[in-house]
DNA sequence: TTGTACGCGTTATCAT
DNA sequence: ATGATAACGCGTACAA
């Protein structure tokens, strides 16, 4: 069904013709007095040009501001060079470090990367049909994904990294941190220190972190034998922190001894709340911890009790997995690291201010 | 020299033809029993194209998970639906608000987000080169230019829009926040209600953004007829707040009346400082102030007193502005709002506990 | 409205 | 090493 006729001759782009035709190969070539080829080849790396002849291409190609076009490329190669990265919602504080780490790496590896947010968790539809359009080489996703959206991927073909969420049972690569470890650790540190009312700020019901925080909690308090913690839910925002503590406090009918939270943001206005306007003393007369690690909960102010995953490192495998095509499903899993800040009472040590027994006393 | 010929015949994807061709237009106009074109003119909102035949080309394409290539679409329009976004860091935590918006507003248009972060200042160059390979429709760049470099865009004819950096006299468009203004409604603010030895601690060098904000203060001071300010240079990060704090109080001999730093990020570095470390009260020993109006700073920790940008009507000026081609080297103003935290001691009424007489005093 | 034919700018294959 | 030529997949005059 298709066809395709002669064409007799080009015209070079110095010819007066009106809307500016772009700077091509062929005008290179002629300028240079080589073929197409020779052009092409010039500027592939390890292409068998020599070295004459990828002079004379490189001189005329930067006298008349050549470049080659992607799409182009893309067309013929079968490979567009872009990584898409689908992220939820950049006000979260936590996804900045991500996609810095994501955004230094793909340009590492020689790809650019096309940045995906979405408004709404429903948008991930619209999202993924201009991912196909666009032919990545690859995406990385830290969203929801239905079954159905997991296994367009597959079908495809599109390789897929998802960022800190679970495969469920797909063909799918993963970099994701061991949240309910994460939580279980810090339940642990916190019993030990003699705490026994956990609370928990979680977070919104969409999120599978919150998620794997919440059950490796629950699940660890309940092996410990300790009191069902208080589970009150948030948004991952800064007003849930001070919201979450004073549903607690209501709930339970007094302020409990740990309060974890679903990430730092909400510690932080757990914090903020606790001692601003409840005259709450952190950490004598209740812990409080979160998750993530941000650069704010390092603050002088804050110096929060809290998890950090390992961002970076999170964050270059991903890009690396996205190479790999051949290896099925690898899952790679990381440790958050305790960041043993001052919300939060880890030692039982009897000359510790913040001691159980002078606490009850009170 | 060019020249192509007869293709007698194409083989549908089914046939088992190993590495899985992609599915084209051709394989729905196939299936569909149209032309390839009338597949192409289905997918083209305004298009002439009967019911009758989108529908039997619709049915098809979804029968065959068709997609268009945005790759071979792009070669033939020359239009990619692609903007390239520079920014130079997502550290600062201002700009991951402003990518959030760009984000919104670009999807918003129907075009896709290629984001490049710049490591070194010195990479826009490799950048650039990125951004003219892929043709994209427009650029909004938060970074710095050389003349060179924003003369490109002119030759190119890549739509251009600075955010928050100045055109130097070119043919450029931008948004773009007046700092020096806002440095000195700031300043005025301050010296009305009292304060008299001012100090900056200042951005990085490389920031236009900073130099505006430090000549806003300078100059207004001086027609205040104020004390010289001290000025200590920071980095925009947390650490140089305090040790802004710190070199300011070394050089001048003791607490400044006013401590204005480039950012929020260092203004609250700095108030920690102040309170936890130096046992300064603020605001009434000194006043502290800021710029970004970061979500951290109305955190009740630090309730900082800082100036605001609409930065989503920027953001959303600046990517239409991509549209208009014609108008020449639109600069669109916009003014910061003052929000009035309570880090600073913006009135001078006597029985205000940290009015000047009291400080004095002590 | 529909189909034909060609061009978009590159890479890849094949002779030479 | 080099040059001719065929894809790559789509949009679009143009003719019907």
């Amino acid at each position: 069904m298709r066809k395709k006729t002669i064409v007799e001759s080009r015209t070079l782009n110095s010819a007066g013709d009106g809307a500016a035709r772009r700077v091509t190969s062929y005008d290179v070539a002629l300028l240079a007095g080589v073929s197409q080829s020779a052009v092409s080849r010039s500027f592939k790396p390890g292409a068998s040009v020599s070295p004459a002849t990828q002079g004379k291409v490189m001189r005329a190609a930067s006298a008349l501001d050549y470049i080659p076009n992607a799409a182009a490329r893309s067309l013929s190669t079968r490979r567009s060079n872009l990584v898409a990265v689908i992220v939820s919602s950049l006000a979260n504080l936590y996804y900045p470090q991500v996609l810095s780490g994501l955004s230094e790496q793909i340009a590492r590896q020689g790809k650019r990367l096309l940045l995906f947010t979405l408004e709404r968790e429903a948008d991930v539809g619209k999202v993924l049909c201009d991912v196909w359009q666009y032919q990545v080489d690859g995406a990385i996703v830290a969203a929801w994904l239905s079954d159905e959206q997991l296994a367009e991927f597959t079908r495809r073909k599109v390789p897929l990294v998802l960022y800190n969420r679970c495969p469920r049972g797909h063909d799918v690569h993963a970099v994701l941190c061991d949240q309910a470890d994460a939580a279980r650790l810090l339940v642990s540190r916190l019993a030990e220190a003699g705490h026994r009312q956990f609370a928990m700020i979680d977070g919104p019901g969409d999120s599978a972190t919150a998620q794997e925080r919440k059950s490796g909690m629950v699940e660890r308090l309940l092996e410990l034998g300790l009191p069902a913690p208080v589970v009150v839910s948030g948004n991952y925002d800064y007003a849930s922190g001070g919201q979450g503590l004073r549903k607690i406090i209501d709930r339970l009918g007094r302020v409990p001894d740990a309060v974890i939270c679903g990430n730092d943001i909400m510690a932080i206005g757990c914090l903020d709340t606790a001692r601003h306007q409840l005259g709450i003393q952190v950490p004598l007369s209740m812990s409080v911890a979160g998750f993530d690690a941000l650069e704010a909960s390092g603050w002088l102010s804050y110096d929060v009790t809290t998890l950090r995953q390992p961002i970076q490192k999170m964050a270059a495998d991903a890009v690396a997995m996205l190479e790999r095509r051949q290896g099925k499903a690898e899952s790679r899993r990381y440790m958050s690291c305790l960041i043993e800040g001052s919300t939060a009472r880890l030692t039982s040590e009897p000359g510790y201010p913040g001691q159980r027994q002078g606490l009850r006393a009170a």
